[in-house]
RNA sequence: GCGGGGGUCGCCAAGUCAGGUCAAAGGCGCAAGGCUCAGGACCUUGUGGCGUAGGCCUUCGUGGGUUCAAAUCCCACCCCCCGCACCA
């Protein structure tokens, strides 16, 4: 874009243009849909945010991206309808008001980083606080982004009438069978007797809970529970270790006793129930006694072992020297230092005759794989780092490629991977073991310093997700929805299959208590599938202050089941009548946008609970997932402090250009890499074309005939380009969509004036110029509404852009004549500017000498035969079946061979164009470019016909082609 | 392991679904020229190699294959990133 001296009026004020407009669009309520049955609606929606931070431009992008699309539905023609509301539901902000309870620095000082001031800080004390402080500032940052939102509509999910929606849901999910109820292992604090996620621990370590088997080895009327990962090598054990330094305890649990570590007996307690301690003991004592093998009744003995941690399980391990790296090393180091088994007694015959047993055979693996593989690594012995690595290793290849051997009774010849299942299942069913869970990726401690065990919860609900007949039902409706990109359905399908129990509400937090065991709150994954019908009567909820006491599940069977008599149920009638109409009139949803991050739980969850709560012709029609957005290069966090708040971003860059370079960066599913220069870079660019634009706000509109061939490729070009626009826009691949109604629009313009030199200026010229930046305008304004907005006012128009007709094609302006005499003046150009760069010569005279009509005749009669289907193979063959071009002789034969690769690789649209357009007169063409070209190249330049050249000192002429003239230059 | 995404000309990144407009868009960087007291900004041009005539040669993770034609389709392999849950 030409910059122009800079005037006072013609400066664009970001933040002026954006306040007015989006004042006038909440005057005006242009965005506030209601049912109209005259005509279609678009129904669109975004994961609504949760506030306990403020918004960054990470979360702006999957909102204007939802933005853009409502815009342009909306210009469409369609009753476009974009709510929002925000999910109070969870744990993190209870989290969070406790640190500021502790005076936690850290999180102060994050705080601070993101613009919030010291007094607010002082209230977050109470998790309201913090919710309805960030809630108002996501709001204000989606009215300053210029988000198209119907804000009748807003809630927030711990509102009473909310909470009964989500009471009803639950309902409607039990009477249907998908709720059940069991046993579930989490991360738990034992100092808050809490749960703990992600955000409860120091350093925000997400607690992984493991399942261990122990096994009870019976020794001296109590058991020795040794914890494994690998039950199924139970065949295999030799020897039982314990820890001789550690302290470990006799505990009497269900009836039983049992001996294990002192760490490991308080986290037994947390798992079970009725657990009392009898006595205490050392490591050591129980060396050198004799357990028994629960499975094979093997006796066998108790060694100590350094590599036993008392931390981690049971503090009890069963070895396995044939499959265990760890053991064999033990046994070694024992048979290595026989002093240390005269500290304990032992005789060293015990150690000596332990031999490793062999249970798995892999292919490729020695019977026993635990020798070779500690000297392939060159492990030293039990406390070398490498022993862990050899373990994983192993495990790894034992796990996917072995098999039970023989000796191993029914479990003989199993898969590995199998019989693990198995014999844990029965060891369990016959009380030979029982399941210990444990922290795998710990020590990880609670942010009040306690370290995190393992809580069992008893009595847990769960959605059950696993349903067999509900999945199926989601796959069905899964094929009928349009998911963008498409290269996600697939994940979606595989999610839908892998879908287990959810565990569906948790002991603390926001949200609303599960109405049939108040105990218990739903969970915000669960609370928020299906809230895209609460929007459709949020409206009148919310205008009529309708007592939520009076939202009872038949309520809600009428509004959206149709269901009961409207007139006995307590909101009266009309009322529900209207909420009734109004959600049939917006469902089903016709686009539901977020991350991808959410693809695995929301996105998936949503799609179920349509399917089980409402009946199939409301479930949902589309899912839009987006990817994140990077911050130069690096991904946005905490640690690295490159979080830039959204309204701090906004009143750097603008509205406008956040949302054009968010959306222009990259396409849906790739990250987006936003930085300052890319920022600044929007930004001046959208400065020149309002700038430019403002040039012509006065020119005449379009009118009348009298276009000549330029006119008419610039009127073609706009048309190419909605043509091109509108289908980006229906895929949604909103950076192509900007690209072309953008960049490359303005480059035809720019490209328009120069080539109409000093008409540029007449009124004819600019009228085209206007009409061109009409439609840009209109083909941007989903993307920078203000400025478009504005733009369209300086133009004369009194509507708003925002509702404006989306622009149609003009078949009658597509001209593609005028296209192929522009495609031939610029291949000249590049063919001339080639040689000229080739030679070094600078130019007096270019001579230019079109192809002779016979050329024309057989070059068309080429694409027609490859249009008609002939193979490019067979083409010469076929060609010169044609009597009028075999009397041509060799002559044809070489030019047919010169162009047939240049003929073949031509695109589809450009061989009908030319085949439809038929021989194009090149000299006539040309000599209207005369000056054009010859002010380009500095030099005179004469056009020549090739049927008989009047000068043509090189014989150039003859190498003349359709659309390719041949050219002579003189010249230094 | 299971599942998904991805490897493109210095960097970032389009193109791959519908093979031919692809030596391959765009941006950054770099180089030359213009502008300027100078720097920045900005504009023009160049940026795989060779070439005094619009051309030729080599290239899209690796190796094969299909085709008149492959970054694009098929097969095998190598490497990188993400998710696997109760957490929004």
């Amino acid at each position: 874009m030409v910059i122009l001296s800079t005037s006072p009026d013609l400066e664009l004020n970001f933040q002026q243009v954006e306040e007015k407009w989006q004042k006038r669009w909440s005057e005006s309520r242009i965005f506030e849909a209601d049912p109209d049955e005259s005509r279609p609606k678009f129904y669109v929606t975004v994961a609504y945010p949760y506030p306990n931070m403020p918004q960054h431009i990470g979360h702006a992008r999957t909102y204007t991206l939802a933005d853009v699309y409502a815009r342009y539905k909306r210009m469409r023609g369609y009753n476009t309808l974009l709510p929002m509301a925000f999910h109070y539901t969870g744990t993190p902000i209870l989290a969070q008001s406790k640190r500021i309870q502790s005076n936690d620095r850290e999180l102060i000082e994050q705080f601070k980083s993101l613009g919030v001031s010291e007094d607010v800080i002082k209230t977050f004390d109470s998790p309201l606080n913090i919710a309805r402080y960030f809630h108002n500032d996501l709001k204000l940052g989606m009215i300053e982004m210029g988000y198209s939102i119907d804000w009748r509509r807003e809630f927030t999910t711990i509102d009473p009438a909310y909470s009964k929606f989500i009471e009803w849901q639950f309902y409607k999910l039990k009477s249907r069978g998908y709720i059940t109820k069991g046993v579930h292992p989490i991360g738990w604090c034992p100092s808050c007797r809490n749960p703990v996620g992600q955000h409860d621990t120091k350093g925000d370590a997400e607690p992984e809970v493991g399942e261990f088997v122990a096994i009870k080895f019976f020794m001296d009327g109590s058991y020795l529970p040794a914890a494994t990962l690998r039950p199924e090598t139970i065949f295999g054990v030799t020897n039982i270790w314990v820890n001789p330094k550690s302290d470990y305890v006799e505990v009497e649990a269900g009836g039983e006793r049992l001996i294990l570590s002192k760490p490991a007996a308080k986290k037994f307690d947390e798992q079970s129930s009725g657990v009392k301690v009898i006595r205490e003991l050392k490591g050591s004592t129980l060396v050198g006694k004799y357990a028994v093998n629960p499975l094979t009744g093997d006796r066998i003995p108790v060694l100590p072992a350094d590599f036993v941690d008392p931390e981690n399980a049971t503090g009890v391990v069963m070895s396995v020297p044939a499959h265990a790296p760890y053991d064999l090393l033990a046994i070694m180091d024992l048979q290595n230092h026989p002093e240390r088994l005269k500290e304990y007694g032992l005789d060293a015959g015990v150690v000596s005759s332990l031999k490793p047993i062999p249970v798995v055979r892999s292919p490729g693996l020695p019977d026993i794989p635990t020798v070779d593989l500690i000297q392939k690594l060159g492990v030293r012995d039990q406390l070398d780092p490498k022993a862990e690595e050899a373990t994983k290793e192993l495990y790894q290849r034992e796990f996917h490629t072995g098999e039970m051997r023989a000796e191993t009774g029914r479990y003989a010849g199993m898969p590995v991977s199998e019989a693990k299942e198995e014999i844990k299942n029965d060891l369990i069913r016959s009380s030979k073991a029982f399941k210990f869970y444990e922290i795998i990726n710990g020590p990880i401690y609670c942010r009040c310093g306690a370290k995190v065990t393992v809580n069992l919860m008893s009595d847990q609900w769960f959605i059950n997700y696993g349903d067999q007949n509900w999945k199926s039902l989601v796959k069905d409706h899964l094929n009928k929805m349009s998911i963008l990109p498409e290269e996600l359905r697939e994940e979606f399908e595989n999610v839908v299959d892998w879908l287990k129990e959810k565990a569906c509400a948790r002991r603390a937090g926001l949200g609303t208590p599960l109405p049939w065991d108040r105990d218990w709150i739903i969970e915000s994954l669960s609370d928020s599938t299906i809230y895209m019908a609460f929007y459709t009567i949020a409206k009148t909820l919310n205008e009529a202050r309708i007592d939520p006491s009076l939202l009872t599940p038949e309520a809600f069977d009428y509004i959206f089941l149709g269901l009961g008599d409207p007139s006995s149920l307590g909101v009266p009638r009309n009322l529900l009548e209207q909420m009734r109409r109004e959600f049939l009139y917006f469902y089903p949803l016709d686009s539901r946008h977020s991350g991808r991050d959410l693809v695995p739980n929301h996105l998936t969850f949503f799609i179920f609970n349509h399917v089980a709560v409402f009946p199939q012709p409301l479930w949902p029609r589309q899912i839009v997932v987006n990817g994140s957005v990077l911050m130069e290069g690096k991904k946005m966090s905490k640690s690295l402090g490159n979080i830039i708040p959204l309204r701090r971003a906004i009143r750097m860059y603008g509205a406008d250009t956040l949302r054009v370079s968010i959306l222009s960066a990259s396409e849906l599913l790739q990250d987006a890499d936003f930085s300052d220069s890319l920022a600044r870079t929007t930004k001046v660019k959208l400065q020149e074309f309002y700038k430019f634009s403002l040039k012509y706000c006065d020119a005449p509109p379009l009118s009348g005939e009298g276009f000549d061939s330029l006119d008419k490729w610039l009127l073609s070009r706009v048309q190419r380009i909605i043509e091109q626009a509108t289908s980006s826009m229906e895929n949604l691949r909103v950076r192509e969509a900007i690209h072309c109604s953008f960049f490359i629009l303005q480059q035809d313009i720019m490209w328009y004036l120069r080539r109409k030199g000093s008409q540029a200026n007449d009124e004819k010229t600019r009228s085209i110029v206007r009409y061109a930046l009409e439609n840009m305008i209109k083909l941007m304004a989903p993307f920078s509404p203000h400025i478009c907005e504005e733009l369209w006012e300086r133009f004369g128009h009194k509507g708003f852009i925002s509702v404006e007709r989306w622009p149609d094609i003009q078949y009658s302006l597509i001209d593609e004549r005028s296209e192929l005499s522009e495609d031939l003046v610029k291949g000249v150009i590049g063919d001339t500017s080639e040689i000229l760069k080739v030679t070094g010569i600078s130019p007096s005279k270019i001579y230019y000498y079109t192809s002779p009509r016979w050329k024309w005749e057989v070059y068309l009669n080429l694409l027609g035969l490859l249009e008609s289907g002939v193979d490019p193979k067979s083409l010469l063959r076929e060609a010169m079946k044609n009597p009028a071009i075999r009397s041509k002789g060799g002559v044809a034969a070489k030019f047919i061979s010169t162009i047939s690769s240049s003929i073949v690789t031509m695109p589809k649209e450009q061989r009908k164009k030319i085949l439809s357009t038929g021989i194009l007169d090149e000299s006539e063409i040309l000599n209207k470019n005369l000056q054009f070209l010859s002010e380009y190249f500095k030099s005179q330049v004469e056009v020549l016909s090739g049927e008989s050249p009047r000068y043509d000192p090189k014989g150039k002429a003859e190498q003349a082609l359709p659309m390719r003239p041949a050219i002579y230059i003189e010249g230094s």
